[in-house]
RNA sequence: GGGCGAGUAGCUCAGUGGAUUAGAGCAUUUGGCUACGAACCAAAAGGUCGGGGGUUCAAAUCCCUCCUCGCUCACCA
């Protein structure tokens, strides 16, 4: 369904050029919701912008554009304001009709779009051998969601988990492996991960401490690069076993990823460095060999170097990236591939981007796009960190929001004398602690820094998960009740917008299509959650003062309709943020 | 020192095409359950939008400058 915005930007476009003649066509209509209800639903500041070049009093030009709209149909009539706003009202007869129109759609009337073209979002990327951490908290979240997001839209989403399976932390860690554990090289689960993790420390400090070890390890690199066998055993060793773990953290947030990490780029990366040979990009600079590039400086002023190949003959990740890039754009056909890694990064893929596009790799039909996250802080304002001081492991923060969401629903159910079953309280507590977490993630602006706080995010009042479950679980209330099926409601009738509570609940249920075009180009999932919450907001007004079982017809179906697709949009909403709705709570 | 980002109510934060009186939530104070779940709603109070300049009829938003904080600055990713 074409949106209410794109509808009367078109309208305005017409009616300018109506007014004006032809060359105003491609003259944008400034048309945008209002910032207060009471200028009406949208305004467009056009006859501000054109008063200069016209040589006209704005008041006077927006006469000229309302005399030669065709709105009637959606909107009264629209009404100068200020200086030259025009101010627009729906007609609420018009927002009933399109109510009534998305009710049967599973999709509440939001368009897909015209091509499905294929978009890689890549994000989460946890480190083989090494437990998934706070820091993987926000690409998984925020990557997920904006995957979702993409994906309901029509694209064809391809989500890439590049995890950290190569490098040279392998030779420490198989050289560690075959000293301290030989029987975990020929069984079968000999290590779980926990031990994984205490070997990665202890062989990082075998390799700090130990000349002779350290050799070991540079030697078991190369050999694990030039492909021997027992080593690359070993290696497929340490990645299974990561891999199972970090499974058991995708299948708790329901996260699906296709992995696909930085070792697969591995043939590609001498093509790359010799590529960049060839376009005349290449220099050697300190033994290593580097892009140098534009606009990027050190500290003395001297540009900044893109390493591609190290001084020992190594490469790093900018030439896996750069390899990556390749691959998506020939092999994947990619034609937007997004990142989401924390904004400390911003530099790298700049580099990488400017290189990439220099060598002719990364065309301008191909949008890249670093999707930057700032840092998750503890109440203290710093980096969160344990009490003892160690990095949060996620398995254990995730365990502790689902803690605390089932030792506040026990307290609730006791003070309201209520009794259910430990399947039900475990499921509640379950989706409550897991969406309060990732709600309190997206509903951030991503770019800034966020304080993690268990009980804000757990909160029942404000804009939090629990929030917007509970106005998800009114209407099904109402639903339950009234012993009314939502789906064999009868969409013949009217819909009746009467009150203003339903007429403003009604407006903001048709919105969300604005909101979600403009998530897809912004990547900004808060939208998404401010609109949500607004919703509930309305939704909750409106449940205070229009009674709906007991309201005369054809009212009464009129706000079932409008108590089920305020359910159906949260839920809708939710799912692209990747929470699950309850019937009950 | 360079680059990037941030600074908006006591706290957590919205505000991405400059525009009509700067918003929300939490906390605080007050009112509302013999009506579909009060896990709710209503009302009050609270801000020189870091400081200073500039552009504009109009700036939290654009430009300059300064201050504070964070991230980052060649062989880790």
């Amino acid at each position: 369904m074409t949106s209410i915005l794109e509808q009367l930007k078109d309208s305005v476009s017409n009616a300018l050029v109506a007014a004006f003649g032809a060359e105003m066509a491609d003259k944008d209509p400034l048309v945008a919701p209002t910032n207060n209800p009471k200028f009406g639903d949208y305004q467009s500041n056009l006859a501000l912008s054109l008063a200069k070049p016209l040589k006209q009093n704005p008041r006077a030009i927006a006469q000229s554009i309302i005399d030669n709209l065709e709105i009637d149909d959606m909107c009264e009539t629209p009404t100068i304001a200020g200086p030259g706003f025009i101010n627009f009202m729906l007609k609420s007869d018009y927002v009933g009709s399109l109510l009534q129109k998305i009710q049967p759609d599973e999709r509440l009337g939001i368009e897909r779009v015209e091509s499905a073209d294929k978009v890689i979002v890549d994000f989460s990327s946890p480190n083989i051998a090494k437990e998934m951490h706070v820091g993987h908290l926000r690409s998984t979240i925020i990557g997920d969601a904006i995957a979702r997001i993409l994906e309901f839209r029509g694209y064809d989403v391809l989500r890439l988990n590049h995890v950290g399976d190569w490098g040279t932390q392998f030779g420490m860690l198989i050289a560690y492996l075959r000293e301290a554990y030989p029987e975990a090289l020929t069984t079968a689960d000999a290590l779980d991960i926990g031990d994984l993790v205490s070997l990665y420390k202890k062989a990082k400090v075998r390799f700090d401490e130990d000349e002779e070890f350290k050799q070991t390890a540079r030697e078991e690199v190369v050999k694990l690069q030039a492909g021997a066998e027992d080593s690359r055993r070993a290696w497929k060793l340490l990645c299974d076993q990561s891999r199972r773990e970090f499974q058991v953290i995708y299948d708790l947030l329901d996260i699906k990823l296709e992995e696909r990490g930085e070792s697969f780029y591995n043939p590609f990366l001498a093509d790359i460095v010799s590529e960049l040979d060839e376009k005349g990009l290449l220099e050697k600079s300190e033994g290593a060999m580097c892009v140098f590039l534009d606009s990027f400086t050190n500290k003395e002023g001297d540009p900044l170097p893109l390493i591609v190949q190290k001084t020992d003959g190594g490469f790093n990740y900018a030439t896996t990236d750069l390899a990556a890039i390749k691959y998506r754009i020939k092999e994947d056909k990619a034609t937007r591939i997004i990142y989401v890694t924390d904004s400390g990064q911003a530099n790298h893929f700049a580099g990488v981007f400017q290189v990439a596009k220099k060598a002719g790799i990364l065309p301008e039909s191909v949008e890249t796009v670093h999707v930057p996250f700032g840092l998750v802080l503890g109440k203290d304002g710093k980096r969160l960190k344990t009490r003892s001081g160690v990095t949060v492991k996620l398995k254990d923060l995730l365990d502790e929001a689902i803690n605390r969401a089932k030792n506040d629903l026990e307290t609730r159910l006791k003070d309201e004398e209520r009794k259910e079953t430990p399947e039900f309280i475990d499921r509640v507590a379950q989706v409550v602690g897991l969406s309060a977490v990732k709600y309190a993630d997206l509903s951030h602006n991503r770019t800034s820094d966020y304080t993690f706080d268990y009980d804000k995010m757990l909160d029942l009042k404000g804009n939090t998960a629990p929030y917007l479950l509970y106005a998800y679980v009114r209407p099904q209330g109402i639903s339950r009740k009234g012993n009314i099926d939502f789906s064999k409601l009868d969409n013949k009738t009217n819909i009746v917008l009467a009150e203003k509570e339903e007429l403003a609940l009604a407006k903001h249920i048709l919105q969300l299509e604005e909101i979600i075009k403009e998530v897809e180009s912004t990547l900004l999932p808060n939208r998404i959650c401010l609109y949500l919450f607004e919703l509930s907001q309305k939704f909750n007004q409106f449940f205070e003062e229009c009674n709906v079982l007991n309201a005369e017809e054809p009212q009464k179906t009129s706000r079932l309709i409008l108590a089920d697709l305020t359910a159906r949009t949260i839920k809708l909403g939710l799912s692209l943020l990747g929470i699950e709705v309850l019937e009950r709570m």
